[in-house]
DNA sequence: TCTGGGGTCCTAGGACCC
DNA sequence: TCTGGGGTCCTAGGACCC
């Protein structure tokens, strides 16, 4: 059995946990720039606000006259990240084959072949994340991945009756869960599918297992066919499981307002690519391609709109700053105009692979040795300080290119500093045990 | 006038996810 | 005024080869 736990309004539930002042209110988390809605507590949800709704367009949904109830934050993707982790360790200690899914999603394999004692485990594990981490989360359990989100989405729902935990054990529970279960909300069926879907007169899950099998592989592709198969409980995945190293590296960010100097939007390419790196090393991976990209305001029609993107390929796949921020740099150069507004940027890193498996070039191996330990040498202080300790010069321009983060909250400014306190004491701790 | 058949590899773009 | 960021997988079609 496959179980699947997700936190409830991730990013609200964490702002909660260091400000319970918002506790009942209607709060949303926005994106970087303060652009879209990306978190909604239940309240929020309630009043008709809807997912990925840009900010300006909240009164719309809700009526001017209530926009002053909803709370409104930027969103701290550093501060979720870390509450992540703690879950995840606490999940990995107490489950088998933990994947890791998303941030706020991890599937796991139920300890017991027996769905009561399941039941009685998935519920203390429950009990267990909110009493040592403070996030409150539903657990789903089914015979494959995509029924065990429709049962934890239906352990969300129904918090009263399910208690944060609902499982899929037999046919019968399956064939009602997919009777209610709307065909838009299946995993893996997104707008474009659902609409072909309706067009064929399913509406529901239900309808869409009724579908003879040849007949969705021959309308759609492999992977609706991969779904309707893991609705019918053929575990379609298990030949194939979750990779662990990524397969491209991005950063990339939508600027605070349109940029037309070339020093700036150089600036926040080397900025993204060192980030890149960085997170490159961290894997143990080394990138052969670098792709760099620019475009400017698609939502402004009196401006002249560019967008363009360059991709070079390394003479030899490397993780050093220096090289990658060199190669982004010239794929910079090949696509920047002069006279146009840029109000989007982004490095990529491609053809990615185990630093261990690169075959080098004779003449760069002494080069390499010593860039490497340079890099080494930077990632140590930047990890005991601060990730912004050590930079390469070339980003230290006005940061006129950094996104807008209107609605920090401020009152959970000094709770913030705490936990982030504790965080570094338990980095110290490990990295005392490994020195 | 009239242009095969079969295979591989690569890339761009679409669709999906959170 | 204002519209996120970071991923994966699949497919069609072009280029190339014999």
């Amino acid at each position: 059995m496959y179980c699947l736990a997700d936190c409830n309004n991730f990013f609200v539930s964490c702002e909660r946990l260091y400000d319970p002042t918002l506790n009942g209110k209607p709060v949303v988390v926005l994106s970087n720039n303060d652009g879209c809605v990306i978190a909604r507590s239940n309240e929020a949800k309630a009043m008709g606000i809807p997912m990925g709704c840009p900010a300006f367009q909240i009164k719309k949904h809700i009526g001017l006259a209530n926009l002053n109830d909803v709370v409104q934050l930027s969103a701290r993707h550093t501060l979720y990240h870390d509450i992540s982790l703690r879950i995840m360790s606490l999940l990995g200690r107490s489950c088998e084959r933990l994947e890791v899914y998303s941030v706020d999603e991890a599937f796991f394999q139920a300890p017991f072949n027996n769905p009561a004692h399941d039941e009685h485990f998935l519920h203390e594990l429950v009990q267990k994340i909110y009493k040592y981490v403070g996030i409150p989360v539903s657990i789903g359990y089914a015979p494959t991945r995509t029924l065990a989100k429709i049962a934890s989405h239906i352990a969300k729902k129904n918090p009263g009756t399910t208690r944060g935990v609902y499982g899929l054990s037999d046919d019968s529970l399956i064939a009602s869960a997919l009777e209610k279960t709307a065909i838009e909300d299946v995993w893996g069926i997104g707008r474009r599918l659902t609409e072909a879907l309706h067009n064929r007169g399913v509406a529901t899950a239900a309808q869409f297992v009724q579908y003879p099998t040849s007949l969705i592989r021959s309308l759609f592709n492999i992977t609706v066919a991969h779904t309707h198969a893991e609705l019918k409980g053929i575990d379609c995945t298990a030949a194939s499981p979750v990779t662990i190293a990524h397969k491209s590296i991005m950063n990339s960010r939508t600027f605070g307002g349109l940029i037309t100097s070339r020093k700036e939007v150089q600036a926040a390419i080397v900025h993204f690519a060192e980030h890149c790196s960085r997170q490159l090393r961290s894997e143990g991976s080394v990138a052969g391609t670098v792709m760099v990209y620019v475009r400017g305001d698609r939502y402004r029609e009196d401006l002249p709109f560019y967008s363009n993107s360059c991709q070079l390929n390394l003479a030899t796949p490397s993780s050093s700053s220096l090289t990658i921020v060199h190669y982004a740099l010239q794929a910079f150069a090949c696509i920047f105009k002069e006279g146009y507004g840029y109000r989007k940027a982004g490095v990529m890193l491609l053809n990615i692979q185990p630093a261990k498996s690169i075959q080098m070039n004779l003449f760069d191996k002494e080069d390499h040795n010593k860039q490497n330990r340079l890099m080494q040498a930077i990632d140590r202080i930047n990890n005991r300080y601060s990730t912004q300790a050590i930079n390469l010069a070339s980003t230290s321009a006005t940061g006129e290119w950094k996104p807008r983060q209107k609605h920090l909250n401020q009152s959970a400014q000094s709770s913030l500093h705490i936990y982030s306190g504790m965080v570094v004491s338990n980095k110290k701790n490990k990295k005392n045990l490994s020195e």
